[in-house]
This record gives C-alpha cells, structure tokens and sequence, in this order.
DNA sequence: GCCCTGGAGGTTTTT
DNA sequence: CCTCCAGGGC
C-alpha cells in the first residue's frame, strides 16, 4: 500500500516537520523513541519526490536490520523508485567504495575481510617472526591496541614512536609488520576498512564520490568514531547535502572509537546547518522515561535534555530482587509466563544483560518454565568451528593468498602437515611471491607425510577453484565439506554434536543460495550483526545484550544485570568516562520498553548504584537501604530529573 | 615431526 | 563452557 509523504507529515509533531522540511544541513538531536527512523524515511522519501535522483542519496545505520526497515518504509512511500537508493551500514557502504577502488591503494580485485578471529592469527604470527614473547605481546590485547590505533587515524610510526621504551618501538613494529601481511595475503581487517576508504577519498577519486552520494543521510552519529567522522566530512563538505541523526545520551561504542562529540561538533563543520531537537518520546509509558531521565540526569558530560512523554497512561515499572542469580531467573520466568497468559506475545518480550554470559541463567530457567527463546548474538553463526573451517576453503579458492585461511585449512581435516611444515610452506610462499595453491605444489623441504599432506591438499583446492568456476556458492560450500572429508568425518563421530556440526554447515549452504557470486557471500559472512538473526514470526522471548539491544524495542522488557559489578561493569570502573557510557547503556536499556520496565537484580552481589539514581516514589521503596546493605558506601544521588509520569 | 588427550585457565560490550 | 598448551605416544 503506497503511502502519500504529505499525509504522513500531517501525523508528525512541529519538530518532526521541521527536521524534514529544512534545507540541509541539518542536526537532529533525537532521544530514544522520538521517531527518529520515521523522520529519516520520511525526509528520504520527499527529496526522491522533489527530483533528487534515488541513485544519489547514501543513508548510513547503524545494524543491517535498521537498514532493511529503513529502505522498506521508503518503498512504501515512493515505490520502485527507492531500488536505486543505497542504505546501509557504514562498513558495507566502505566495501562498496573499496569494491570499486582498491586498486588505487594496490590491492588486487579479489581482496577479502578479516575479523577479529583472522587479525589474532595473523599477529600472533607476527609476534612469533618477530622473535617476541607472546606473554608480553599478547595477540588478543594488540588487535584491540591496534585497532584503536586506526579508528584514531594514528600510523604505526605514532604508535612506536612518541613513547619512549622497548615496549612501545615492538609495538609499532608489530603493527607494521601486521599491515604489510595483510597486504601481501590481499586482505583488510574491519579497520581497514574504514581507513582505505578514507584513503582513497582522498585521492582525485573523491570527486567522483561526492557526484554518486550527493546527498547523504546518517543515524546514530554519535557512535562514528574518529575515521568514520573524516570520512563524511570528506565526501558531503562540497555539496553539504548531510542530514544527521543522533543521541548523545545513547553513544555506548566508546570502547571501539565512537566519539558522541561528533554529533555536536558536526556544528563547527557546517556552521550553516540547522539544529532540530526531537524531545517527545512516542514508545515509552511516562513512568518507564521518568527512570530513564532520572538516571542519565547523573552524566555530567552531556547537554541538558529531557525526553518528554506523550503517553497518558502510567503502566508500571516493577523491581524484581531475589537472592542468587538462578532465584532470580525463575522469578524473571515467571512474570515472563504471566505476561504471556495476560495476553502479550513471547516476540513483545526481553531480556537484556550486559554480558553475554549472564545469558545462561535465563536460557536454563526458560527451557525449565517451557518458554519459547531465542539468544540473540551469543556464539555466532559465522564463529562456529565448522563454518569457519568450511568458509577457509572457500576464501583460499576465492583468493589463494589468504594467509589466516590458508593456516587454518592447512592441517585440518588433519594430513600430516604441522608447525613446522606450515612454517616451510609459508616461507616459501612469501619468498617467491607463489600464492599457497602453487606452494604446495613445490614439496622441497618437506618431511614425507607432510610432503603426502602437501600435494594431497594441492590437489584438493585446484579442483575446487576448478568446480567454482562452473558453480554457484552454495554448491562450492557443499562440495567443499564432501570433498576434504569434514563431512565424513562428522558423519562417523554420530555425536550430537557432530549432528549439529553437520546441520550447520547445510544451513551454510542455505544461506549462500541467496548469493550468486563468492565476493559477496563472503563478505556477507563478516559484515553481520547479532540483529540479523532475530526470528520475529516465531514468537519467541529475546534473550540479549544492551548493546545489542540498540534500535529496537519492545513492549515488556527486563534489565536483568542491575547488581553491583554488573551495570555498570566492574571492568568499566577503571576507565576514564567508564561510569558515564555504563549510564548511558543503562538509559539504552531502559528506553527499549514500551508497556512495562522490571528491573531486575541479584541481591547477593549488592545493588546497582544506578538503582538509587531512579526516582525514589517509583523504585525507591523496593530498595533496601544501600548504607544498611552494602559493604562498600554507595552514595544515594540527588534525583535531579523531574518525575514526569507521576 | 606430528597427533591426541587431559587439565587448566579465563569471560565487557562488537563491526 | 570452550580454548590453549604441555606432554606422552607414534
């Protein structure tokens, strides 16, 4: 059913309206629930109407779901017309670039992603040429060092350098090291990314993207981090067709980069832009924002602001406290079943922690009250050994000189080839520039099983270039498990858990149908996001984390990890602004709920302090005295936000 | 040189 | 719970 933009304008608030209507560039500062996707879609929709061609516009989101629901609602007002539009998330938008461009930066046409996984090879690798103890450079920490290194555009010459100290010279090597084998096995890490795409704007190629993505749309900015916020100024600074959307109270990536004073310093760039404030709130019952204000009211780093409700109705908001975590589990079970038996549908339902192994708790006291659940994000799909074994053969046919692959393919299903063989092999390979097909044609130097191993895998993957070449993805898939014996050795194992192994590589080959070209399927595989596998038609409870959780939204929800060391993390104590983003990833969690909030915690642990900071006529009497109870003094704040639903 | 097994250790959040 | 590593057997 197509949609008039006119008649939906007519539905929308003044502030709505003139977020849509004004000349770009515009600001919006929208709280959570203010329509902001609504505002985006109908804005979107109204530039195709006035002659904006739909190939010229960019719109960024923040997950691939938002980006789906986004381009649909656009379809619904405009029709065929919104085909040609490219939403999506910020990495897809940058493989898209690179998918053009690449090669400017001498990459060759079929480079590939590495996650997070392919990066600790990699530099684990690289720690270990390097002659460096891994118990002082250790690969997980480094990926996570370098990694802050290129989302803060610092090269590995400011990473080594303005330091003085041993430590900080290796670290500087490692990191240059690691970017010079990713080169060679023609492959870039998530960060990569981000930082070629920067790169190539700002070669003469820039002008060519600031034509195609004339005008250029982006949610959630205050999660961008640095590189991010380069790479839009670089491409909307001439014709400064930019229209932002963002929360500063909702910036919860700060621990990969994102840096919420984008938003506001979007004001310097563009001195011209105009800023909308979007304050009403549309989603959540008055008392539900009065605790959310109540607490993001203690964020000293942040411009005033309050969310507004709009809803006449005062819904409640419930503490659950029990004493141990399975205790309160049950008691979470059991207000999940009688939601449900008042009408409120399993897929209306969820429960968000901070850390995905709070989820256990709650899977094991739902399979016991018979709860129909789902876990959101937890172990990934694409993580999962035998996908990522399947997928190494399928890369290395892709592009033989993937190293992280190749390392991982070598001896498994295991031939005879071990450390010391792989460690010939890649030499090899690197000395005369030989991908790690043609490697293991070369057996010199090999012990006699490995020598075996070498030419039986050579075999093994030069047929399966061969079957690719005539065959579509999902039958590569397929072909690969037959062919290397994962799939036989699987079979003969007839554990449970070699039956699931198995069931997960078919619904491997599922998804890969849906593409007709290995580059994008594999790709497909790395940019996804825990959002993507939320199964709405089967009615399911939700099971996942806050940050997970960001975008959507809910009828009933239940903040499970509201226990002292729990929200906010232990861990984040010791960060500098850590109290901060802990609180804003509260007010995400609580502003997912429409109906009815329950804050949940594990009283054995202590309180949230965050508990003591909603206000008191509403969750305060529920509380025990945190002086009488707690071992360390948590002070009870001053309630500074005023209770607007009571 | 390579394979397998058992025990220990370690879990914030993610594209 | 799942990964990493050391050590014994081949």
């Amino acid at each position: 059913m197509r949609q008039n933009t006119e008649d939906i304008a007519s539905r929308l608030n003044d502030q709505q309206v003139a977020a849509i209507t004004a000349p770009a560039p515009v600001v919006v500062m929208a709280g959570a629930g203010s329509g902001k996707t609504q505002v985006l879609s109908v804005r979107i929709a109204r530039e195709i109407e006035q002659g904006v061609p739909a190939g010229a516009i960019l719109a960024l989101t923040f997950t691939n779901k938002a980006a789906r629901s986004m381009k649909e609602r656009v379809a619904q007002m405009v029709g065929e017309r919104s085909k040609e539009l490219w939403i999506s998330t910020f990495h897809k938008m940058c493989v898209g670039v690179l998918r053009k461009e690449a090669q400017r930066l001498g990459y060759k046409d079929n480079w590939v992603i590495y996650d997070t996984d392919d990066a600790k090879a990699m530099l684990g690798r690289v720690i270990s040429e390097l002659g460096l103890d891994p118990k002082i450079f250790v690969a997980s920490k480094l990926a996570g060092v370098i990694s802050a290194a290129k989302n803060d555009m610092a090269s590995w010459q400011h990473l080594g350098g303005h330091r003085g100290g041993n430590y900080y010279e290796c670290l500087g090597r490692i990191y240059r090291r690691y970017g010079d084998w990713l080169k060679a096995a023609n492959a870039m890490d998530f960060d990569d990314l981000l930082t070629n795409t920067y790169e190539v704007l700002l070669t003469p190629a820039l002008q060519s993207w600031q034509e195609r993505y004339r005008s250029v749309f982006i949610d959630e900015y205050q999660d961008t981090n640095r590189i991010q916020n380069e790479i839009i100024w670089l491409l909307t600074r001439k014709h400064r067709q930019l229209f932002v959307v963002g929360d500063v109270d909702q910036s919860i990536y700060g621990f990969r980069g994102a840096r919420w004073r984008n938003l506001l310093d979007l004001e310097n760039r563009f001195p011209e832009a105009k800023r909308v404030v979007l304050e009403y709130n549309y989603r959540s019952a008055p008392r539900i924002l009065a605790c959310a204000n109540s607490v993001i009211s203690n964020n000293n780093e942040r411009p005033q602001k309050v969310l507004r409700g709009t809803r006449p109705d005062a819904s409640c908001v419930h503490t659950v406290i029990r004493e141990g975590k399975d205790e309160l589990a049950s008691a979470v079970a059991k207000e999940v079943q009688s939601l449900k038996r008042s009408g409120v549908a399993g897929s209306e339902i969820a429960v968000l922690y901070r850390t995905n192994v709070e989820s256990r708790a709650y899977e094991e006291a739902f399979l016991r009250h018979k709860i129909a659940h789902q876990v959101i994000g937890a172990t990934r799909f694409y993580d999962r050994k035998e996908i990522r074994d399947v997928l190494a053969y399928a890369r290395l046919v892709h592009n033989p000189f993937d190293l992280a692959a190749f390392s991982r393919v070598a001896n498994w299903p295991t031939r005879g080839i071990g450390a010391i063989s792989l460690e010939i092999i890649t030499e090899h390979a690197s000395a005369r520039g030989l991908s790690f097909i043609d490697a293991l044609g070369d057996t010199e130097g090999l012990s006699t099983p490995a020598e075996k191993g070498a030419r039986s895998l050579n075999l093994i993957l030069s047929s399966l270039v061969s079957y690719s070449e005539t065959y579509p993805p999902s039958d590569l898939i397929a072909h690969i498990a037959d062919e290397t014996g994962i799939t036989s050795i699987y079979q003969e194992e007839g554990a449970k858990r070699a039956q699931d192994r198995l069931e997960n590589i078919e619904e491997l080959c599922r998804v890969a149908k849906r593409y007709s070209d290995l580059a994008s399927f594999l790709a497909s595989t790395k940019l996804y996001d825990a959002q993507d596998d939320i199964e709405e038609q089967r009615g399911e409870v939700c099971l996942l984390t806050i940050h997970a959780s960001k975008g959507l939204e809910w009828k009933a929800v239940f903040v499970v990890s509201l226990h002292d060391g729990g929200l906010p993390h232990l861990r984040s104590l010791e960060e500098k602004g850590g109290i901060e983003e802990e609180r804003r990833l509260c007010y995400v969690a609580l502003t997912r709920a429409k109906d009815h909030l329950y804050l949940c915690a594990d009283s054995t642990r202590g309180l949230s302090q965050f508990l003591y900071e909603m206000p008191e006529n509403l969750v305060g009497k529920a509380l025990p005295d945190p002086d009488a109870h707690l071992q360390r003094r948590v002070a009870r704040p001053h309630s500074k936000a005023r209770c607007l639903g009571s």
